[in-house]
DNA sequence: TTGCATGTTCCGGA
DNA sequence: GTCCGGAACATGCA
């Protein structure tokens, strides 16, 4: 589930729950999902102190707590709840943080992201990693400097966090799927108006997407049929082509998105 | 039981 | 150096 829209999503929940509370406990039953200090040292750092304003870069969630910054990720299961402080744990609670003004649980099914502690704001890129402009805010002029050495498939280089920091494999199909672009094209052969329409694709997409906190399911959306056995085209109504394309499962519509146009 | 899953990272090879 | 595919990570589900 989580790709942009829906970090932004759980950056909202962040925002308006937890931002000016104070930590009262952390608890932790997953501990593993703490990836670089443990449940004693987070405690030691964070108990007592204030939430600041949370903001968010591309997939991750970025909560400043007085000196120090939680960078926190969601792994393809993460997900964020505000809970009233006298609700029980649920079964894929991994870290709850308990403050005086109720309960934030970090949960995750398969245990694939995690919470980093950062000390100051040095040290971040070394826990993300290289990452580029955010997806939602990227201007075009940017956009087209970045994508103009690029060699290989443009669903690759959409999802390089890297390159443009946000989209992943469903966003990516939703995106190319709008613009009428093959998965497999590769980007240098775009022509100017076709990343163009990509960009203006990717702007539209992120837009009702973030509004929503995820990738609505809607009429005239390819996330609507993406579950369906025999899915059809929402848009030309030809069968959609499911294949792997840049190491994931992508899906298509080899009507409308052709190779090179 | 087997394959698959929206995340990233690491490795080998082109 | 760049890019891609595959494996690995941990776990649940169809």
């Amino acid at each position: 589930m989580p790709e942009l829209p829906d970090v932004e999503g759980f950056r909202r929940t962040w925002a308006r729950h937890v931002a000016g509370a104070r930590l009262e406990r952390v608890r932790t039953p997953s501990p593993e999902l703490l990836r670089n200090t443990s449940p004693q040292g987070l405690g030691r750092a964070l108990h007592g102190r204030a939430f600041g304003a949370p903001r968010r870069h591309g997939k991750w969630l970025l909560a400043p707590i007085e000196r120090h910054l939680l960078a926190v990720h969601f792994g393809m299961t993460g997900d964020l709840h505000w809970t009233s402080r006298d609700e029980a744990d649920g079964a894929y609670d991994a870290v709850v943080f308990e403050t005086d003004r109720g309960t934030l649980r970090y949960r995750s099914q398969r245990k694939l992201g995690g919470i980093w502690l950062v000390r100051g704001g040095a040290g971040l890129t070394r826990v993300t990693g290289e990452l580029g402009p955010d997806a939602a805010r990227v201007e075009w002029d940017e956009l087209r400097a970045r994508f103009a050495d690029r060699r290989g498939g443009i669903k690759a280089a959409l999802m390089d966090q890297s390159l443009l920091a946000g989209l992943g494999n469903e966003l990516s199909d939703e995106i190319l799927w709008r613009a009428r672009i093959h998965p497999a094209t590769a980007v240098g052969d775009l022509s100017e108006r076709k990343l163009h329409a990509l960009f203006e694709s990717m702007r539209e997409v992120l837009r009702a997407s973030m509004r929503h906190g995820r990738i609505p399911a809607e009429a005239g959306w390819l996330e609507r049929v993406r579950e369906k056995r025999e899915a059809a085209c929402p848009r030309c109504g030809a069968s959609l082509a499911r294949d792997r394309v840049a190491g994931r499962t992508a899906l298509w519509c080899p009507r409308c998105q052709t190779e090179w146009d």
